[in-house]
DNA sequence: CATCAGGAAGCTC
DNA sequence: GAGCTTCCTGATG
């Protein structure tokens, strides 16, 4: 019997988490990878490529198909982040096949502590160290997809995590220092973990419960033995965490919403071109997908690969990404992720609790998003719990209002229940709103298995059930 | 007195 | 039908 992932006693029937199989083998975690957008890994490969690629058609060369082609020109380039101010940039060339058009150079934010795995979702070069490599305008493209590396040093990532999850939980000791525990992202992890992929690409299925160690017979020998279900369960945190640092570094340089929903026909053409040229894939005419996001959305993977031969495959990947991404932002997972930091009071306030009703409403109703997109909420639409998760993902705004008492736990309390009844009255466009309909409405949330009564019951103080309190 | 707990009915989408 | 909202009674600290 397989061991599987033990549950909270609180999980709601509908967001379960369940027993997903998940790939195990090295070959599989590559498959994953290149679906999250990775170009094939350059020969030898861990794996056989898969045969059902065919050899891309020859694109003309000629002039009008250049001048098909995208006008990198229109990008905007903004300079690099001043608040992050150690973060250096990567300057992305074209590749050279089409080098003779007129490109400006487009800066990405790189974050130093991006993972280091080959053929990852990253699209941004990095050194052999890990550390960020910077391409001058005369340097020659060079693939996004690391060339020095080939394989998965397993082991060694896993190293990192595991001294890095010390530091963690060496801060969780320190006393009254609240620490914020990685994101994970139930929808993005969902995406990760579908392994039909697995029979659309004729791979051997390879099946595997969440918090196993049940491996079926192996032939890839000691490297497979390595990868038990717990450190795939990291890498595939790691690889959630990477792709949506990549979709907020795409959002930044391109100007467009992480929702592929908002786009316009001009942010599909920015966005492919982009993701062309990240993943050094064969240009794509532009006509091929003259449409909004929402039609982009409703194409399958066989119409983008009946657009774009080459391409489609990894565009469709990519999409399927900022959907999961979409999700995500509207669950109010993003929110926290593009939140800036918190900036001082306006010289006005002395406090932020000095601020008035309309501008708490809109602190706790638009901040989705802030980060760089066009989304923006504050929509009525939205419920009581992600209302109040919102709440308290701005503590320095509503930390008086309401704050976390053990944030891992999912355990808050409410410290001005007028305050957080009004905010959320105005929010729902409900003036009556007062703190006993407000806790009549938590209360229902016993029964669906999003929030629980604490261990010591406790006034004003309620607990989120996983995966609520993510 | 404020809050907790939960039943019941109504409303909105 | 879901997700509240409103109103209610009774219990608790």
């Amino acid at each position: 019997m397989p061991q599987t992932v033990p549950r909270s006693g609180c999980s709601p029937p509908s967001a379960s988490q369940g027993e997903r199989a998940v790939p195990t083998s090295p070959a599989d975690i590559h498959h994953l990878l290149r679906l999250l957008g990775a170009e094939s890994p350059p020969e030898p490969m861990l794996h056989s490529p898969p045969t059902h690629i065919k050899p891309p058609p020859p694109y003309p060369e000629d002039n009008n198909y250049l001048e098909r082609l995208y006008d990198f020109e229109s990008y905007p380039t903004p300079s690099p982040s001043s608040d992050e101010g150690s973060i250096p940039t990567v300057a992305l060339q074209p590749p050279s096949p089409y080098n003779s058009l007129q490109y400006s150079p487009v800066f990405i934010k790189e974050e130093p502590n991006r993972l280091s795995v080959p053929g990852f979702a990253s699209p941004y070069p990095l050194s052999p160290s890990g550390s960020c490599v910077s391409y001058s305008s005369q340097n020659q493209y060079s693939s996004p997809v690391p060339q020095h590396e080939e394989y998965i040093d397993i082991e060694e990532l896993l190293k990192e995590n595991q001294i890095l999850q010390e530091s963690v939980q060496q801060s969780y000791i320190t006393p009254k220092i609240e620490v914020e525990e990685p994101r994970d992202h139930i929808l993005l992890r969902s995406a990760l973990e579908d392994t039909s992929f697995q029979k659309r690409l004729n791979l051997r299925p390879i099946p595997l419960e969440l918090g196993s160690v049940k491996m079926e017979e192996s032939n890839g020998g000691a490297a497979d033995e390595a990868l038990v279900a717990p450190d795939i369960d990291r890498v595939l945190t790691m690889a959630i965490e990477q792709s949506k640092r990549d979709v907020d570094n795409t959002c930044t340089v391109l100007g467009i919403s992480p929702d592929p929903m908002q786009w316009s026909t001009s942010d599909v053409k920015a966005w492919i071109l982009f993701t062309v040229q990240h993943f050094n894939l064969p240009m794509v005419p532009a006509e091929y997908f003259a449409m909004d996001g929402a039609s982009l959305i409703a194409l399958t993977e066989d119409e983008f690969n009946q657009r774009a031969p080459q391409a489609g495959s990894t565009l469709y990947a990519q999409l399927e990404i900022w959907k999961a991404a979409r999700h995500e932002c509207w669950r109010g997972q993003w929110v926290e992720h593009e939140q800036p930091s918190p900036t001082p009071a306006p010289p006005s306030r002395t406090s932020p609790d000095d601020m008035s009703d309309d501008e708490d409403s809109e602190s706790a109703g638009t901040n989705a998003n802030q980060g760089g997109g066009k989304v923006k909420t504050g929509s009525t639409h939205i419920h009581l719990w992600q209302f109040l998760k919102e709440l308290l993902a701005s503590p320095h705004i509503h930390g008086s209002a309401i704050r976390w008492l053990d944030r891992s736990n999912g355990v808050f309390k409410i410290e001005d229940s007028v305050r957080v009844a009004r905010l959320w009255g105005k929010r729902k466009n409900r003036p009556a709103m007062n703190y006993d309909k407000l806790s009549r409405s938590i209360r229902q949330y016993y029964k669906k298995g999003i929030m629980k009564k604490t261990e010591r019951s406790q006034r004003l103080v309620y607990q989120f059930c996983h995966p609520y309190s993510l």
